[in-house]
DNA sequence: TCAAGTACGGCACGTGCCGTGCCGATAGGA
DNA sequence: TCCTATCGGCACGGCACGTGCCGTACTTGA
């Protein structure tokens, strides 16, 4: 009927399900595809056949929880739309299942390039995008400095959000993202 | 002689070399203590009676590399200090073998808590302290504004040098360090 | 509707590494 | 010199890897 079959559909989120599942029980480091596939009542082949390594399946996993759009809001205040879409992305980061699968995720690509290049285009650069994206209309309607680097000043609003959650591992409040929003707009010289 | 006798001493130092050794050749991921051990020429037990964990191996393997401090100077200009140290920060997270190594520690650090204690206790948080005391020495000295947050202008020095890190992989330029340090002084609001 | 083709679950295989136990050899300190 | 901790070497059971094969169930197109 539909370009893939019913019973293919049916494993494939079966299997995906299966991981999250797996992932909040056992931990997300210590899955394995073959764990994966018996409590799934799969064959291994099946899981094979669809990714070519763990941290795929981890991605196509992780993408399957978030199909809300992460659009940004345009309420015509850049940084009141920063603000909340930036306290949206620490929610999820800090919420279980999302949040412990995305730390493994990033771990996953630290040494496996394939893996980096699929999160860094289907998660990280979209996210970037949408965020200099908004950032450009606040400085067309003259709300930023026209001469600052809107690529800079995304990676100055996103950096210390992953320090936290990767390096430190503080947790990630709304608090602290006012704190980084704050400095971006207030800049830190002497009055 | 010593608290640790010349021939543990000389096993310690053979493991670590070899760790580094074979983490540039197999690539650091692909690592197992079995083969450091062979490569060495030394029994399993003596590389498991000396760590815990591959990642504990991995850590101490890397802090043997740089044994050179990294202090910060203090010429009287913070700006022109804290450039010149994240520089060198910089520096040595892009040359092998220290960034690949640094890279695979901190993804062993995403699912393994004691490799994240010891990571951010030996080396992670030392080098914050340095950077909030020499910002600390700075706000007496009424270069930076009084009321801004120091831990915070650390974390966006840091954020974003480990978002391209980790996260978009691009180079660690001196550069991009420049406009990370302009921004901070400078803020983003209009004129 | 039915034949051809594909995806499937189950099972087994060889390989590599894990962490541990036991051995006899070795070397350093009392 | 002797005593003891540490050593290298070897072997073990266990687990997960990725792949092959077999017989079955489903899907598709003539």
């Amino acid at each position: 009927m539909t370009s893939t079959s019913r019973r293919g559909h049916d494993r494939t989120e079966a299997i995906m399900r299966t991981m999250l599942e797996l992932g909040r029980e056992t931990g997300y480091a210590r899955l394995s595809i073959e764990a994966v596939a018996r409590r799934a009542g799969v064959g291994k082949h099946t899981v094979y056949r669809r990714w070519t390594s763990k941290g795929a399946l981890l991605l196509d996993s992780l993408l399957s929880l978030h199909r809300h759009d992460l659009d940004y809001p345009d309420t015509g205040d850049v940084r009141a739309d920063l603000r909340a879409q930036i306290h949206r992305v620490a929610d999820l980061m800090t919420a279980p299942p999302f949040g412990p699968l995305f730390r493994a995720l990033v771990a996953e690509a630290q040494h496996d390039p394939d893996v980096a290049t699929a999160l860094h285009a289907q998660f990280t650069r979209p996210q970037e995008e949408r965020t200099v994206a908004r950032l450009n209309t606040a400085r067309d309607r003259g709300e930023l400095s026209p001469d600052f680097d809107l690529d800079l000043a995304m990676a100055i609003l996103s950096g210390p959000l992953y320090f936290r959650f990767l390096i430190t591992r503080e947790p990630l409040t709304h608090e602290y993202v006012d704190q980084v929003l704050d400095a971006l707009f207030a800049g830190m010289g002497p009055r």
